[in-house]
RNA sequence: GCCCGGAUGGUGGAAUGGUAGACACGAAGGACUUAAAAUCCUUUGGCCGCAAGGCUGUGGGGGUUCAAGUCCCCCUCCGGGUACCA
């Protein structure tokens, strides 16, 4: 062994020791303990207010709420790539606002509560403390001075003030904008009728309204649940007991005023397409008509709304919801008794027993008969609870031959088919039984039996397009039926009968009137309780709070606070407009700051939020917009949603799952290690009861904080689903680690004039990584730099320049060892704000490239050519190659040749 | 049922209509070591062959094209969302 140029000879256990010495080692530990060390007390990445920089970047990450689990490793998968994102920004000259904070109201920590006593703010802040510790040790360039919490007042404080607002909005249909109430105009006839006339009418207008609704409610939780929280079979998801309906007294948000605008406004906006289907959907716009019905022997009418008035000549009879107001007027007597035992069942009914349990539909016949107004035919006119009262008009014409529900319901109560409309189809058979009445049609096809001479109106032979616009115009013209278009977007339901969550600004006065808080009051906080159980009857924990409760006017009049609170969503509404001004205490941030920041370039989240989350803030968004707040339409201009990542999980081949723990490899297959039977590795969500879980302490603990961020994106797409694989993360390290000791080692980097080979690969590599970066493929860009690697590391040595640019695209994906490489290589400072390096042309050309030549499609073999010959030059030296000879033999082959491409050889085939 | 994704080696995955399987894991063999770990090197879709080479191959079936994992039509399976919205 060679020591300070002397030959040594050592026993074997000194030998070891010393080569020890000598090799870098990569302990990832200190190092991610350093730089995050030196981020935090350095401020590193704290984000300046400086308006001059036109280049700005607003980043964002649907932030967490924190669980008492901690972090899974499905959060770092994004908060990942928006980091590489904004380190990559920020070498590149951007002012970026990277923020990161708690959406921390919520059901576990109230829950909690009422099991221990503990408040929830205090297990609430242990989360968030954790939470945090676990996302700083990831090495995420957040700037934390910008951290809020939706459960601290500073900042439900202007969560309320927006409640004021929406409050205080209606939505001017004309104009298709929200307005301030104060521009609303009462009409003269309201304003005769004196104060409380104007007051209903006014807040029949209010973007807030407070009525009764229908709302969820488990009984062996006394406790209300959100929608979200009912699974599909009717239970409830903490505790699998059913739930059941009630009517309670509850906020409610006119989001349906903004449904055409919240449609038309995602066009321009850079989504996923599936997501923006997602939202369309669940905006559900529908263009039909209402068309009147008149009842014989009444002065009512029964208005339906219909995406089909072409086939009106088909209606056979008509349906109302139970809960429509002309039900009891319309009804026999001698149907009395009959419906409203129907009516009673129904109301009984959840809303889940009338649809999925029960396919089979059920009505009752209310003994009157409408007239269908295209040929004055007598239609009976039944209740039935396959028609909602919340949609269009609560009454439909049933068109049997034509509607696969109205078709069911004609089937069982022997109610008329009637076929208008002959089918595109080709079977015969089927065709007949359409024509028949014993098939359902629901498409396209040409009309039979669809005119009225005496009205002068025919659709026979049309198609529906042409069907629908010709009956249209009829009905408008004769007055009785209007065009129309439907949302399925309904009324949000704004409140939660909870004590964990955002008080209502609202004073409930004994006379019935409803006051809103002054901003000056705010922020209206939440009152400590000894016990967090919920009143009787599904009431909120506040209305225990008996001192907080009431309230005493200054005539006074007494009144009672609001006891519900607003739902998680409220505080996820607007979190990114309040990253911009954090600590502003008097605006909920200052309109110059939010001017230069919104919107935000670029959101990265689950696609779980693909609807409710992202509907709901755009609705506040835009509201904020009309009256003035913000100053964009959209609040999210790129939206992209990483896959969840799931993990390997094993069943028998009955299908049966057996928890990891169970489990034993051998030879690259999986057995019972009690039974010993072979098993069959599946993927799937990481769960408790699997005992497959990934917890992001272990992996950094074990592996580092740099190699985890790195094979989480290293696994795949961001946007796809995959399973984690521990191994995998093995592989990474096994990069770092080369990269370490190829670059920290000072003898592997000399200086001069860099290898050929290296420098086109550094450059390629500059090249791809910046592609990727900009395209969120980052599972390709660290290929990129392990090919780099792999090519560096067969020379040995680098030059310190091509060191420092490799170190460089390397750092926003492992931050840590970026750090530390840069400072090796005799920087003093963090590599935060170096410039990104430039892919140079020069070295990414090349003089030859080996250009594959196929023979009918199928490669054969490679060539070296000169980049750039002409088209005749190649075709000259492939005919001339003796592997070409040997296909061609002595047919006369076309070449097909692209340039600097590929080359075929197109021979034709000889015919038996 | 409807809507949206997806299916490529033993595994995760790569591929502007132009060399299918980059990169990585795993596996096998080898070097170093008393040994192991670590590290390094080689091989690695399947089939035939000592090799050269050939055949075959991106869920299945058709089609367009000089050329299809990629575009078009039909089907199967898997994942997610949604559910009587007239």
């Amino acid at each position: 062994m060679k020591l300070f140029g002397k030959d040594f000879l050592f026993s074997q256990p000194v030998r070891q020791y010393i080569k020890l010495l000598a090799m870098k080692e990569y302990i990832f530990s200190e190092i991610e303990k350093r730089w995050q060390k030196y981020w935090e007390e350095n401020k590193t990445f704290k984000t300046a207010d400086d308006f001059s920089n036109p280049k700005k970047y607003y980043i964002l990450d649907m932030f967490p709420y924190p669980s008492g689990a901690g972090l899974h490793v499905g959060h770092p998968e994004g908060y990942t790539a928006t980091d590489i994102i904004s380190r990559y920004k920020r070498m590149n000259g951007f002012n970026v606002l990277h923020p990161m904070g708690w959406d921390a109201f919520g059901l576990p920590a109230e829950q909690y509560a009422i099991q221990t006593g503990t408040h929830p703010a205090e297990t609430t802040r242990k989360n968030c403390d954790n939470f945090r510790r676990q996302i700083k040790e990831l090495g995420l360039s957040y700037d934390w001075d910008r951290e809020i919490n939706t459960t601290d007042p500073g900042y439900f404080k202007w969560t309320q003030w927006i409640f004021i607002r929406l409050f205080n909005t209606w939505f001017d249909s004309e104009t298709g904008k929200g307005r301030d109430i104060s521009e609303l105009e009462v009409p003269e006839e309201i304003r005769a009728k004196g104060k409380q006339s104007i007051n209903e009418f006014i807040d029949s207008h209010r973007l807030a309204y407070y009525d009764n609704a229908q709302i969820w409610y488990c009984p062996s939780c006394r406790i209300v649940c959100a929608n979200e929280e009912v699974l599909n079979d009717g239970s409830h998801e903490k505790c699998g007991h059913q739930v059941v309906r009630k009517n309670l007294k509850q906020w409610m948000l006119r989001i349906p005023l903004y449904a055409e605008r919240l449609l038309t406004g995602l066009e321009d906006l850079d989504w996923p397409e599936g997501i923006k289907e997602m939202q369309r959907n669940w905006i559900g716009r529908s263009t039909g008509a209402e068309v009147d019905f008149k009842i014989e022997g009444m002065e009512e009418k029964i208005r339906v709304y219909t995406t089909r008035p072409d086939t009106l000549f088909g209606a056979t009879y008509m349906v109302l919801a139970p809960e429509h107001p002309l039900v009891s007027k319309i009804t026999s007597s001698d149907k009395k008794d009959s419906v409203e035992a129907y009516l009673r069942a129904a109301a009984l009914k959840s809303d889940l027993d009338r649809t999925d349990l029960a396919k089979d539909k059920t009505g009752v016949f209310t003994g009157s008969f409408a007239i269908n107004p295209v040929n004055g035919t007598k239609i009976p006119v039944w209740v039935a609870d396959y028609v909602l009262t919340g949609y269009g008009t609560g009454a439909i014409m049933a068109v049997p031959a034509h509607d696969e529900r109205d078709f069911d319901f004609a089937k069982k109560f022997g109610l008329k088919i009637i076929c208008i409309l002959s089918p595109d189809v080709d079977d015969q058979e089927q065709k007949n039984k359409i024509l028949e009445g014993n098939e359902c049609w629901a498409d396209d096809g040409a009309y039979i039996n669809s005119s009225n001479p005496d009205e002068g109106l025919s659709l026979d032979g049309l198609n529906k397009e042409k069907g629908i616009a010709t009956i249209t115009k009829w009905l408008e013209e004769k007055g009785i039926g209007t065009a129309k278009v439907n949302y399925k977007l309904r009324d949000w339901l704004f409140s939660r009968q909870r004590y964990w969550g955002e008080p209502f600004p609202v004073i409930h006065w004994e006379d019935g009137e409803i006051n809103i808080l002054s901003d000056e009051q705010l922020p209206l906080n939440l009152p400590d309780l000894d016990v967090y159980q919920p009143g009787d009857n599904g009431e909120s924990p506040l209305s225990n709070a008996t001192e907080w409760l009431t309230v005493t006017g200054p005539d006074g009049r007494k009144g009672r606070r609001e006891t519900n609170t607003m739902p998680q969503w409220a505080g996820s509404c607007w979190y990114y407009l309040r990253y911009i001004d954090p600590r502003n205490d008097s605006a909920p941030f200052e309109k110059v700051k939010e001017k230069y920041w919104m919107p935000v370039d670029l959101y990265v989240g689950g696609a779980e939020h693909a609807v409710l989350h992202l509907l709901y803030s755009r609705f506040w968004h835009k509201v904020l917009f009309d009256i003035g707040v913000v100053s964009t339409d959209e609040p999210f201009f790129k939206l992209f949603n990483q896959g969840m990542i799931l993990a390997f999980a094993y069943e028998t081949t009955t299908g049966a799952k057996v928890p990891s723990d169970m489990v034993s490899e051998r030879d690259g297959k999986y057995y019972h290690s009690e039974t010993g039977e072979e098993l069959k590795q599946i993927v799937a969500k990481m769960s408790k009861s699997l005992k497959n879980v990934i917890n992001p302490d272990d992996v950094i603990s074990k592996y580092g904080a740099d190699s985890l961020r790195l094979y989480e994106m290293f696994m795949g797409p961001l946007e796809a689903v995959k399973p984690w694989d521990d191994k995998g993360v093995r592989g990474v390290l096994n990069f770092l680690s080369r990269s370490y000791r190829l670059i920290a080692e000072p003898d592997n980097i000399i200086e001069g004039e860099e290898d050929g080979d290296v420098l086109r690969s550094l450059h390629q590599t500059i090249k791809k990584v910046t592609e990727d970066i900009e395209n969120l493929r980052f599972n390709t860009a660290i290929s990129a730099m392990m090919i780099f690697l792999n090519t560096a590391t067969k020379k040995g040595k680098i030059t310190r320049d091509t060191a420092l640019k490799f170190v460089k695209i390397l750092s926003p994906f492992a931050p840590h060892l970026g750090e530390e490489l840069w400072m090796s290589l005799g920087n003093d400072k963090t590599l935060a704000y170096e410039p990104w390096p430039l892919a140079e042309e020069e070295y990414l050309r090349s003089d030859t490239f080996e250009c594959p030549v196929s023979v009918n499609g199928k490669k054969r073999f490679e060539l070296l050519l000169p980049v750039g010959l002409p088209k005749e030059e190649v075709v000259r030296i492939v005919l001339e190659d003796e592997r070409a000879k040997k296909w061609i033999g002595d047919a006369s082959p076309k070449v097909i040749v692209v340039p600097d491409r590929i080359v075929n050889i197109v021979i034709p085939v000889q015919k038996d």
